[in-house]
DNA sequence: ACGGACGATTCAGTATTGCTGAATCCAACC
DNA sequence: GGTTGGATTCAGCAATACTGAATCGTCCGT
């Protein structure tokens, strides 16, 4: 309440407030004044607005729809103020809930601040910190880095989500995700938004998934005027082996002949192993492999560079610090072993490391 | 939490959430953050460091000691941070809790802003407003002043609290009063913190009361040699009355003769009605005289100004320039009757208008 | 040095608040 | 017109927060 930046002398003041039984107490202020705007109801009105819905925010919330809607009626009795009006199916939110909603953002960023400077003072990782990868990355790399993580700092509160890749951007910028682990392919179609900070960590390399009795398995490498004439199993657009495979055939004056889409590596591997198809596969968390199939280097070698993602304001937070170096040793070591995630072997994978 | 001005593109998001029997739901932030660094807990600490003591912030928030120190202990072990530490008898806030004071202070701030936009924008004076006024201030003017208001603003809350003059100021400076009436004799010694806004809504005159067979009553003025050598009824230091007697008689070179100190104004009249002595009385909640008595206007006369005292982020809130402009009016007004509050009469009284 | 006072904390009990889940209502879609 | 998707309402229940008494520690007076 003080918009003053704070009481320059009388440092301690005798304070006020009403004796029920006795009439009268020096100077009262009259019952110090019940909070009108609460925090976590104006969390709810906030959430609303970044989601839609109040079912949306209620799911992001982790409560049910009624304890949303509950919150906001509250916070319209309290304030007096219509917030929310229905529109067709949904609601709209008003004029003056936006104001709120944008308060609620600078209040929302203000406690964050305050919680990194918090943990900033007590010089080690500590709260919550809530990760999010794409999913092989959160299959090939996060498990080490949180059992690192979990190891190193008992005291850090670890989560971690695997997100749909092109969300994790937003969820960062919208401070539902501390640090994202991505990839430019993710990012690329997405200029990151103000605040938002995307940190280098690596790349990773993909490389040709071939039947054992495979001709092409007979060459130590393989160059992309072999890869012409193929038969693929392939990821769906949006992925690098996809992407990658398209353009640089189609440059080549080619189409590549995708027999199968398949979205999972196992899958793929699979298909590969029956002898289906050849795949182009990046390393990490591309799991072991089964008898029967083999990999083979790739010039020039398809890559995608990793990155971590996260906000400004995080950056001297010494948990997100922490994560951040235990991410890139993860991702500078080899992405993934050949065959099997127990027994590490040289093999054709570290040709290319 | 979003350092982040608003969400650029994209704007209802899926949302994520764990769904507690299936074991995946696409993608979810993983339960939503319970929020660390409530509100309330955050204003239970601010309270504590205003007022220097656990037991002082109770009072001013209208809660048991008890009760205040529950709300610490548990940011203390939200953030699991040490906040208050024993000094001696009592408490002392540790660097991390005035870092978060500090925080505390600007998110009330940012509410405070909020709510009064609110109000702004529905254009009518609406929910609490916290009024202060000194002993007589409070008598004389506010029983109008929130009658009117309470009569043509029902939506409006108020709220009247007497406070010891000097301390007016700095209430309004902390926010546990949003519009104070105070006089110069109150904030002359204390300059207003940044922030703080005085407001001139009239002045209070003083008259001189006469046992009605005093020697002084047959004449219509008085002048400050009529004073000297007279026995006094007075107000102790630190009040108009006193200081102005003082030091108008020593300034000719005469000690007042004060025989009765007495605060409260209906027993200075008692005394001076039995004949006991003469006074110096403001008209501001004089209140009725009796028989027996008579007022006699004093050239000079003594006078203490009066003011509104608010802070400038109120100075848009619709309640508050009602409230304003309701003082002005009635301080312009005749201040207070000569003889009955009811039956006004034009007697001496009116003289000096 | 020792009782007394003051202040903060702890603990148990209670009251309030807030959330869930079912039912209801409204608008849109087939 | 029935059906779906979504928001709201209501009753019941669980969690939270406040009160009041007892405890503990520190300071002050004699």
């Amino acid at each position: 309440m003080p918009a003053v930046p704070a009481v320059p002398a009388v440092p301690a003041v005798p304070a006020v407030r009403p004796c029920p039984p006795c009439g009268r107490a020096g100077a009262e202020t009259g019952e110090g004044r019940r909070d009108v705007l609460d925090l976590s109801r104006l969390r709810a009105l906030h959430a609303v607005h970044l989601h839609g819905s109040v079912g949306n925010a209620a799911q992001a919330l982790g409560y049910t729809p009624s304890a949303v809607s509950q919150q906001v009626a509250k916070l319209e009795r309290e304030t007096g103020t219509a917030l929310l009006e229905r529109a067709g199916r949904g609601i709209a939110l008003t004029d003056d809930a936006l104001m709120l909603v944008r308060t609620a953002e600078e209040v929302l960023g203000l406690v964050e601040q305050a919680e990194v400077a918090l943990e900033q003072r007590k010089g080690h990782p500590a709260g919550q910190l809530r990760l999010a990868a794409f999913p092989s990355g959160a299959r090939g790399l996060m498990p080490r880095v949180l059992a690192e993580l979990a190891a190193d700092h008992p005291q850090l509160d670890l989560r971690m989500s695997e997100v749909d890749p092109h969300l994790s951007v937003g969820l960062v910028a919208r401070g539902e995700i501390d640090l994202a682990l991505a990839h430019d392919w993710d990012i690329t179609p997405m200029p990151a938004p103000e605040g938002v900070r995307s940190i280098p960590l690596g790349v990773d390399t993909c490389e040709v998934l071939l039947p054992a009795g495979h001709p092409l398995a007979a060459q130590d490498t393989l160059e992309t005027a072999d890869l012409a004439g193929r038969r693929w199993v392939c990821q769906p657009p949006g992925t690098v082996c996809h992407d990658w495979l398209h353009t640089t055939l189609r440059t080549a004056g080619q189409e590549p002949d995708v027999a199968y889409y398949v979205a999972e590596f196992q899958t793929q591997v699979a298909l590969v192993a029956a002898g289906l198809g050849i795949a182009l596969l990046p390393r990490l968390g591309r799991g072991p492999l089964p008898d029967g199939v083999v990999l083979r280097p790739l010039e020039p070698t398809p890559t995608r560079r990793l990155f971590a993602v996260t906000r400004d304001g995080l950056l001297r937070r010494p948990a997100v610090r922490v994560a951040l170096r235990v991410l890139r040793e993860a991702a500078s070591a080899v992405p993934s072993p050949a065959r099997c995630q127990c027994h590490r072997q040289s093999g054709v994978d570290s040709l290319k490391e």
